[in-house]
RNA sequence: CGGGCUGUAGCGAAGUUGGCUAUCGCGUCUGGUUUGGGACCAGAAGAUCGUGGGUUCAAGUCCCACCAGCCCGACCA
């Protein structure tokens, strides 16, 4: 990707009205831009960004048996009042079509989903069933806040899971678990990412959320520091030990965090709603059993930002950043430039996903944007290094500066890229 | 939804007890000199001062209402 053909460009301060870190550095960087408050607009390089967390959780969803779907934002009164929602679920944009029918902005799916599946679903043979979707959710938020952390419109991976019983949708429950610690790992985030107990609703005592540790975070958690397990503020009254360790709460230790994601048992609370039943090996009609399961992937793209910064910029994980090489040329020599050009295409050509910096500024600029993008690694051809026929090679995260030797980079690279 | 702060050029800001043609920096355009950590010189364009009303000889400045954004709180199955 050439930088000189992106119609965006960073900016050198924004507002002091825009306080939140993520949507700062966002938007300096020109990542995403603020259309209202908590709806914001994502940038050629910020949906790269996006797409790859999204594609990461696809992986892990599908591995487990999740099938893909895509379903409406736009959802009738009627579906939502089957589940007592429309009037309680205060978080519901709400609007009318030409006839006064009225509908609501999809801002959770049990109440698509659960009819869907019925249409399908009818013996023990067809359970279980994993339903997911990626999808822009719309909620109406009191407050919008924190950039990407709290939108009125965001990206969100709901999965939906149907069983037989019970005990089928704790054994589910678990592998969910185990997927989304998966996921937390590929995003960079599983040192920082703690399940934690959280309140359950009508069907179960408990749900877990998944907090990633942030200052910035809007949850107060509990961990425990022997087993990692946490709890939130919420239910802390009602603990007295550790569940998995049994280490007294007195030891927990208090810190902030993000709700990245968050699991639940639903029972069947959405299947009654919609007499949605099936029918057991001796022909008796049953209740299904669902769970639901959700990631943030916007939050997440949020959270990615506030824990991976200094002070020049965003330093983003090699897995979801929107490339994996920034190529800069500092000066104007025409062989320089020639030079570049080849190494980009050849780069180009090997698979690897460069930015190349081609625009005609000045070396302060070029230094200063690579920082502030917060690409994995860096390469800079100059005429000084040109002199020793090499190249400089700078990991974002590190302050060393290596010069390798131009006929021996693509080799290097892909070392080093686990490629 | 309650409280506080803010709104002036594409972006960031200044504007005193109301007073002449609304300043400054960045960016943009033209010409020239530059090129390893946000270069320099000269010139130019760019603003119904958030919106509507009011007070006044006179309003960016004072008053009222509304709109928008940010922060704190409440809320967030």
């Amino acid at each position: 990707m050439r930088q000189k053909f992106l119609f965006t460009k960073t900016r050198k301060e924004i507002g002091a009205e825009e306080k939140s870190l993520n949507a700062s550095l966002l938007i300096k960087a020109g990542f995403i831009d603020k259309l209202a408050a908590g709806v914001y607009i994502y940038l050629p390089l910020g949906l790269r960004v996006l797409r790859k967390i999204e594609d990461i959780i696809r992986e892990e969803m599908n591995r487990i048996g999740g099938q893909e779907i895509l379903m409406p934002a736009m959802t009738p009164k009627e579906i939502w009042q089957k589940t007592d929602r429309w009037d309680a679920f205060d978080a519901l944009f709400k609007f009318k079509g030409y006839d006064e029918k009225e509908y609501a902005l999809g801002a959770t799916h049990e109440e698509v989903v659960t009819p869907l599946l019925k249409k399908f679903v009818f013996s023990y043979r067809d359970l279980p069933k994993y339903v997911y979707q990626i999808q822009t959710k719309f909620r109406n938020e009191q407050r919008a806040k924190a950039g990407l952390l709290r939108g009125r419109e965001f990206s969100m991976k709901d999965l939906y899971s149907f069983h037989a019983d019970e005990k089928d949708l704790e054994n589910y429950y678990e592998m969910v678990q185990a997927a989304y610690f998966k996921i937390f790992a590929r995003l960079g985030l599983d040192k920082l990412t703690h399940l934690t107990f959280a309140s359950g609703g009508a069907f179960a005592k408990y749900s877990h959320e998944f907090q990633t540790l942030s200052e910035n975070g809007e949850d107060l958690i509990y961990i425990c520091p022997k087993c990692r397990l946490a709890y939130n503020k919420e239910i802390i009254n009602e603990i007295e030990k550790c569940h998995g360790c049994k280490l007294g709460k007195s030891e927990f230790k208090e810190a902030k965090a993000i709700e990245t994601g968050n699991i639940f048992k639903l029972g069947t609370r959405f299947s009654s709603s919609f007499e949605f039943k099936y029918v057991d090996e001796r022909g008796k009609e049953k209740d299904v059993f669902m769970g639901c399961y959700g990631i943030g992937s916007s939050r997440i793209m949020g959270s990615i930002v506030e824990v991976y910064n200094d002070k020049k910029g965003i330093l983003w994980p090699k897995t979801i950043a929107p490339c994996q090489i920034h190529l800069l040329s500092i000066g104007e020599n025409k062989a320089l430039a020639k030079k570049t050009e080849l190494l980009y295409n050849e780069l180009i050509k090997k698979g690897f996903e460069v930015l190349y910096d081609d625009r005609d500024e000045s070396a302060g600029i070029k230094l200063n944007d690579a920082d502030l993008l917060g690409l994995p690694l860096r390469l800079v051809l100059s005429e000084k290094t040109l002199k020793n026929n090499s190249i400089e090679l700078k990991s974002r995260n590190l302050d060393r500066i290596e010069l390798i030797k131009i006929d021996k980079i693509v080799k290097y690279l892909e070392d080093s890229l686990n490629k």
